[in-house]
DNA sequence: AGCACGCCGACT
DNA sequence: GTCGGCGTGCTC
C-alpha cells in the first residue's frame, strides 16, 4: 500500500504529493500526520490519500518512518476548506495544514493527543479487592465504583476526584489499568446551559425564530444596543441542543476576558477559546478539546474559522464589517468567504452581524444573496443619542483655535458638573508625531523604509511603524545643524494635556498604544473608568468596541475627518462605521447621552447620514458612488505587489508581469475597468523596493482573471524578487 | 525549504 | 592546479 503525502514545507515547488510505501503493520489513513524521509532529511507530512498503486518508480520510493498520532488530525471538512483555499487564494496545502493545526504540534513539540483512560480488565478481581479494602479507604472505593459504572474514565478526571495516590495504589495492585484512548464523545454529555432569564424582545424572538428554522446566510443588521449577543447565544443554544456545534468569531480586539466570561458563564465547559493571547499549551488543549468533540462551541478571532469542529450547525461572525477578518499577510484570506464556504458545504447557517454592515455584505442582502434581518430598536427602547455636528473651521474663524470647540467644552463642563462621564475619541494616524526641524523642514525618516519616523514619548525614541526600527532622538538637525527640533505630542497626549489645563481638578484617563504596553493594560484602564475613578477617558478606536460604560453620557469625536481622508475607497464607509460605533457608547443604561462630532467638512453627506444613524440612506448613496466609479462590490480590485532589494530587478520583474497582463487584457477588454503600473506609495520598506500593478475588474471576469494572475505570478517566481496578489486590499501603502 | 550538482574566478 | 562563489534543479 502507498500513501500520498504533502510534506510540511511551505514552498510552491514542493507543494505536491509525494508517494511513500506504507510499512507492514502500520495502519495509515487520510489525515494522519507522518514522518517521512525527504531528500536528506526527515520531515513531517500529512497523508492525503491511501492507494493500492503508485505511478512513481519503485526505485525512487521510500517508506514512511512512523505516524505521529494514532488518529487523523485533519478532518474531511478541513480537506474541503484546504481545496477552497487553494482555489480561491492560491494557498498551498502545506500552508493550509499549518493554519489548521496548532503550531505547538509542529516540529515535534507536543504530541500527546491520546488521553489516558483507566479501566478494569478483570471485574471479579476488582470486586474482590474492593471487598478487602478497609472502610476508610474511601478514595480507592470511589475510584473503583466510578470505573465500574462508566467502564473507562479519563485518568485526569479520576485523579481530580479521588486523588493521585489512590490511583497509583490501584494501578500498582493491577486493579485499574491504563488504556490510551481517544476521547471522541464529550464527557459533558448533558451540556448545562445557564439561562439568565433574560426576557427577549419581540424582535429578538422573531430573529431567533428565523435563524433557527431557516438555513442559508443571514445578515443581521442591528443597531448598537439591540441585543445581538443575546440572539447569538440563543441560536447557539438551539443548535447545541440539536446535537450540533457552533463557531463564533469576534474581532481580534473584542476577545476580552469579559466577552469570554460571558460565554463561559452561559455554556460552561463546552466552550473552547482560540486566540493569540493564549499560551501555546492552552491553545493546544483547547484545540484538542475541539478535535475530540468535547467542546461544542468555538469562540475566537478569524483563524478560529479553521477549527476542527464536526457537525457544524452555525457560524456567527460578529461585527462582520471589521477589518480584522481579512488577513493581510501570508497566507492572505477573507474569513467571511471561507465561512460562507464552510457553512454551505457543511450545511450550517451563517450569521453575519453588525450595526454597520460592510457595503459588500449589505449589497448581497439587497440583491438576495443573503437574507436580511433587521433589529431597529435598542433593548432599552431608548432612542440613539442625538448627534451634533460642529464646524471647526467656523470655530477657527471665530477665534477658537483650540482642540475643543465651544460646544464640546460646555458639554464637558455640564457632564462633569452632573457627575457623569465623557469619552473623547481621536484618530491616532492623524496625529502621529514626527520629529521635524523648524529651520529647514527636515523630517526624521527610516533608513530602510520611505516613511517618516514616529516619536514615542514613553520610550523617548523614534520608531518606524513599518519595519520596527528604533532610533535615538536627535537634538540637532542632521541637515542644517539647527537646535530647534520639534517633537510633537501624540494626539491622545495632546488632548489629555489640553484637558488638564481646561479642567485642572478632573481625573482624566488616557488609553492608547503607549499606555497599554503592559499586559492587561487595556483592562486596567477600562475598569478604572467603569468604576468611575475618572470622569474623562481619552483614547483611540480601541475604546470604541463593545465596551459598555453605564456612566457615560457624552461622547466627543475630536477629528472625525481623519478617517475620511484615508486614501482608500472604503474611507466613507469607515467613517460612517466609526461614528456609529462610537456614538453607541453613550447613554447605554438608563441615562440618555449626547454626541459631539467635530469636523472641518460639516456638509459632507457622510456626517449628515451618520448624525441620523441612517444606514439605508448611507448604503444607497455610497453604493451608488461605488457603482458609478466601479469599486467593490461592483468591481474587484487586484493589486500585485512586487518587491526586492535590487530596484532594477524589481522594475524589470514588474514590467514582465505587466506585459503578460496587458496581453491578457487585449482578449478580455470588456472585463477590465482599469489597469496601471506604478511605484508603490511607500516606495521602500525594510530596504526592499516596492512596485505595484493595480487593476479593477468587473465581477464577470473576476474568477478567470484571478486564475490567470495566480498562474502568471507562479511562473514569474524568482529568487530575489517576491510578488503577491492582494484582492480588494484594505490599504494601498 | 534545504541540499547537491555544476560551471567560472582568485589563491596556497 | 584547487577552493569556493552561488545559479539551477530535485526531493516520493
Amino acid at each position: 500500500m502507498f500513501a500520498s503525502v504533502i510534506v510540511d514545507i511551505a514552498s510552491s515547488q514542493v507543494d505536491k504529493v509525494f508517494d511513500y510505501i506504507i510499512p507492514d503493520g502500520l495502519t495509515i489513513s487520510r489525515g494522519n500526520r507522518v514522518m517521512v524521509p525527504f531528500g536528506k532529511r526527515e520531515i513531517e507530512g500529512i497523508v492525503i490519500s491511501v492507494n493500492e498503486t503508485t505511478r512513481v518508480d519503485s526505485a525512487k520510493l521510500k517508506t514512511i518512518s512512523h505516524k505521529l498520532e494514532d488518529i487523523p488530525v485533519i478532518s474531511e471538512e478541513q480537506f474541503k476548506v484546504a481545496s477552497f483555499l487553494k482555489e480561491e487564494y492560491n494557498i498551498g496545502l502545506a500552508d493550509s495544514f499549518r493554519l489548521f493545526l496548532p503550531s505547538e504540534m509542529r516540529l515535534g513539540k507536543v504530541k500527546d493527543l491520546v488521553a489516558v483512560c483507566l479501566t478494569i480488565d478483570d471485574e471479579s478481581k476488582a470486586k474482590e479487592y474492593l471487598s478487602k479494602l478497609k472502610a476508610n479507604a474511601t478514595q480507592q472505593q470511589g475510584a473503583i465504583y466510578a470505573v465500574l459504572e462508566e467502564g473507562k474514565v479519563l485518568q485526569s478526571k479520576l485523579a481530580k476526584r479521588f486523588g493521585q495516590s489512590a490511583l497509583s495504589k490501584l494501578k500498582k495492585e493491577g486493579v485499574l489499568v491504563e488504556k490510551p484512548e481517544v476521547v471522541l464523545r464529550s464527557p459533558y454529555k448533558g451540556v448545562k446551559i445557564l439561562d439568565k432569564n433574560i426576557t427577549l424582545t419581540p424582535t429578538q424572538k422573531m430573529v431567533i425564530e428565523r435563524l433557527t428554522s431557516e438555513s442559508g446566510v443571514f445578515l443581521l443588521h442591528g443597531v448598537t444596543g439591540s441585543g445581538k449577543t443575546e440572539v447569538y447565544m440563543n441560536v447557539i443554544k438551539d443548535k447545541i441542543s440539536n446535537g450540533k456545534t457552533a463557531i463564533m468569531l469576534v474581532p481580534e480586539i473584542s476577545l476580552t476576558p469579559q466577552v469570554l466570561g460571558n460565554f463561559r458563564a452561559r455554556f460552561g465547559e463546552s466552550v473552547a477559546i482560540l486566540h493569540s493571547g493564549l499560551s501555546a499549551g492552552e491553545r493546544f488543549d483547547e484545540w484538542k478539546r475541539i478535535l475530540f468533540g468535547e467542546a461544542k462551541i468555538v469562540v475566537g478571532a478569524r483563524s478560529a474559522i479553521f477549527a476542527p469542529v464536526k457537525n457544524l450547525g452555525v457560524i456567527i461572525i460578529d461585527e462582520e464589517h471589521d477589518g480584522s477578518y481579512v488577513s493581510e499577510s501570508n497566507p492572505r484570506y477573507n474569513t467571511i468567504e471561507i465561512a460562507q464556504f464552510r457553512a454551505q458545504s457543511e450545511g450550517a447557517t451563517l450569521v453575519l452581524g453588525s450595526a454597520t454592515p460592510s457595503l459588500e455584505s449589505y449589497h448581497k442582502a439587497m440583491t438576495g444573496e443573503y437574507k436580511l434581518l433587521e433589529m431597529k430598536e435598542r433593548v432599552n427602547a431608548k432612542a440613539l443619542p442625538p448627534l451634533k455636528i460642529v464646524d471647526m473651521s467656523r470655530e477657527m474663524r471665530e477665534g477658537n483655535s483650540g482642540v475643543f470647540s465651544r460646544d464640546l467644552t460646555s458639554a464637558l463642563e455640564r457632564t462633569i458638573e452632573s457627575g457623569n462621564q465623557a469619552m473623547l475619541f481621536i484618530n491616532r494616524r492623524g496625529y502621529a508625531s514626527f520629529l521635524m526641524c523648524k529651520e529647514c523642514g527636515w523630517v526624521a525618516k527610516c533608513k530602510d523604509c520611505d516613511v517618516s519616523l514616529v516619536y514615542h514619548r514613553a520610550e523617548n525614541a523614534l520608531k518606524c511603524h513599518y519595519c520596527g526600527n528604533r532610533y535615538k532622538v536627535f537634538d540637532v538637525c542632521p541637515n542644517c545643524g539647527s537646535k530647534s527640533i520639534k517633537q510633537g505630542l501624540l494626539g491622545t497626549q495632546k488632548v489629555q494635556q489640553e484637558l488638564e489645563e481646561l479642567f485642572p481638578n478632573v481625573k482624566i484617563l488616557r488609553m492608547d498604544n503607549d499606555t497599554t504596553q503592559t499586559k492587561d493594560g487595556h483592562l486596567k484602564i477600562l475598569n478604572e473608568f467603569r468604576e468611575g475613578k475618572a470622569q474623562i477617558l481619552v483614547g483611540t478606536q480601541m475604546i470604541a468596541k463593545g465596551h459598555d460604560f453605564p456612566g457615560v453620557t457624552l461622547v466627543g469625536i475630536i477629528d472625525a475627518d481623519v478617517s475620511l481622508h484615508q486614501s482608500t475607497y472604503k474611507a466613507c464607509e469607515r467613517t460612517f462605521q466609526l461614528i456609529t460605533q462610537v456614538a453607541g457608547r453613550a447613554g447605554r443604561a438608563d441615562k440618555s447621552g449626547e454626541i459631539i462630532l467635530q469636523t472641518y467638512a460639516p456638509r459632507h453627506y457622510i456626517y449628515n447620514m451618520a448624525s441620523h444613524y441612517d444606514y439605508p440612506m448611507f448604503y444607497k448613496k455610497e453604493s451608488n458612488a461605488r457603482e458609478v466609479t466601479a469599486f467593490p462590490p461592483f468591481a474587484t480590485i487586484f493589486r500585485i505587489l512586487v518587491s526586492g532589494e535590487n530596484e532594477e530587478e524589481v522594475r524589470e520583474k514588474t514590467k514582465d508581469i505587466y506585459t503578460e497582463i496587458t496581453d491578457y487584457q487585449k482578449d478580455n477588454k470588456e472585463n477590465f475597468v482599469y489597469l496601471g503600473v506604478m511605484k508603490s506609495p511607500i516606495g521602500r520598506i525594510q530596504n526592499k523596493f516596492r512596485y505595484q500593478i493595480l487593476m479593477r475588474v468587473k465581477p464577470n471576469g473576476e474568477k478567470a482573471i484571478k486564475k490567470f494572475l495566480f498562474e502568471t505570478l507562479d511562473k514569474n517566481k524568482s529568487q530575489n524578487v517576491i510578488s503577491f496578489i492582494e484582492i480588494n486590499p484594505q490599504n494601498l501603502s
